[in-house]
DNA sequence: TCGTCCATCTTACTCAGAGTAGGTTACTAG
DNA sequence: CTAGTAACCTACTCTGAGTAAGATGGACGA
C-alpha cells in the first residue's frame, strides 16, 4: 500500500501491514481457503515471518478479529455517551453498529463467520466480541431499567445482539436499506414490540 | 451402534451410520480438527468409502446439516399448526425451537457454527436453514399481521431468527433456563417490547 | 453346485499447505 | 569499523484431504 519497496521495516509496522493483508484475504477467500503462503507473498515477505509474529494461522486470524473488535467497541461506546434516555441510547448504539458494518465490510465479515472451530481460541474470540457488546447493552439498560430480574435482563441483551447481527447480514443483501432504516426497523421491534402490528 | 460386526451393509444404511458418526465427531472436535481418517475408523470402514458416498469432507458436513435442518423444519412446522392467533403461533414455534436445541445439542451445534467458509456450499447450507426459518416466520406473520411494508416484515422475521439463535446459545451456558422460560423471555421482548420495562 | 456380475470395500499412494530448523543480511550503537 | 541484534530467508518435515486401481463377498441365474 505505502509503495514501500524498501524491505526491512520495524516489527510494529510490519504487523499492522500483515493484519491488513490478512483481513483482506481471509474475508475474500474464507479462513480455510486462505493460505499462509499467499498472505506472505502479498505482504512481500516469507512465510516464517508470519509465524514469527503470530505463531499460527489461527493466531493471525485472532489478531484480525481483535483489531476489528477494538474499533467496534470504540465506535459504539462513543455513540452512546450523552444519550437522553434508554430509547435514545439504544437507537444511537444501533445506528453506530449499522454504520460500522457498512463502512468496514471486511472486518465485519470476519467477525460474522464464526469459524468451524468449536472450542478453539478463534471461536472464543468471536464469542468474546459478542460478550463485549452484550455487556455494553446490559450496562446501558441497567442504568435506565428496573432491574427486577437479572437473568431476564441478560437474556434481553443477548437477544438484541443476536437480532442485530442477523439484521446486519440481511442488510448485506439489501443495498437499498441504509443504516438509518435498519435502525428504525430494529427499534420498531425491540422497543415497540410486535403486538402493535397484529391485526 | 447396532452391534453389527458383519461388514458389507447396504448403501443407505451405511450412509445413515456415517452421518451419525460424523455429526458426533464434527460437533465434538469441530469441523477443522475432525479428520476423515478418524471418522472412517469409528464407522469401521476405510476412508475412500466416505468419499464414495459424500465426495468430500465438506459434502459429509453438508449431509449432516441437511439432516438436522429437516428435523428442525418438521418440528417447528408441526408446532404451529392450529395456533389460535399470531401470539400463540409465535409462542408455539419458539418453544418447539428451544426444545429442539436442548434435545439435539450436537445437531444444533453443527448448525450454529457457520464454518469459516465464505462462499462455500457449507456456509450457504447453514444460511439456507435460516432462510427456511425466516420464511416460516414471515409466512406466519403475514397471515396475522397487516402487511403494509413488506421490507419491514422481512426485516422483522430476520430479527426474530437472529435473536432466538443467540438466545439459544446463551441457554447453553445457563442450564437452569428451560425451554419454557426461554420462550417467555423471547416473547417478552418480541411481543411486548422493551418500552414496557423502561423506568 | 457353480460361475459371473457388481456393489461394497481395501491398500497404497499423491499433493497441498501448515509449521519449523537453522542460517543470512541489513541497520544501529559504540 | 566492528559487534550485536532484529528482520528476514531457504529448504525442509509432516499431517491430512483426496484418489487410482484393484480385491472380495454374496445374490441370482443356469
Amino acid at each position: 500500500m505505502t509503495t514501500a519497496k524498501r524491505k526491512r521495516m520495524p516489527r510494529a509496522d510490519r504487523m499492522r501491514q500483515m493484519i491488513e493483508v490478512a483481513e483482506q484475504v481471509f474475508s475474500e477467500r474464507g479462513y480455510a481457503a486462505a493460505s499462509m503462503d499467499e498472505i506472505a507473498e502479498l505482504v512481500g515477505v516469507s512465510k516464517p515471518m508470519l509465524y514469527e509474529y503470530f505463531n499460527s494461522k489461527e493466531g493471525l486470524l485472532l489478531a484480525c478479529i481483535r483489531e476489528s473488535r477494538t474499533v467496534l467497541r470504540e465506535v459504539t461506546e462513543q455513540a452512546t455517551v450523552g444519550a437522553a434516555d434508554a430509547e435514545d441510547a439504544l437507537r444511537r448504539g444501533l445506528l453506530a453498529f449499522f454504520v460500522f458494518i457498512r463502512e468496514r465490510r471486511q472486518a465485519w465479515s470476519l467477525l460474522r463467520h464464526e469459524m468451524a472451530l468449536i472450542g478453539t481460541p478463534a471461536a472464543d474470540e468471536v464469542e468474546e466480541t459478542r460478550r463485549q457488546q452484550t455487556d455494553l447493552i446490559a450496562a446501558l439498560m441497567s442504568g435506565y431499567f428496573d432491574s427486577g430480574d437479572d437473568l431476564r435482563a441478560e437474556a434481553a441483551a443477548e437477544f438484541v445482539v443476536g437480532a442485530c447481527e442477523r439484521l446486519a447480514i440481511w442488510c448485506e443483501r439489501h443495498e437499498e436499506v441504509n443504516p438509518e432504516t435498519a435502525t428504525e426497523y430494529a427499534m420498531d421491534v425491540l422497543w415497540t414490540g410486535l403486538r402493535q402490528r397484529a391485526r
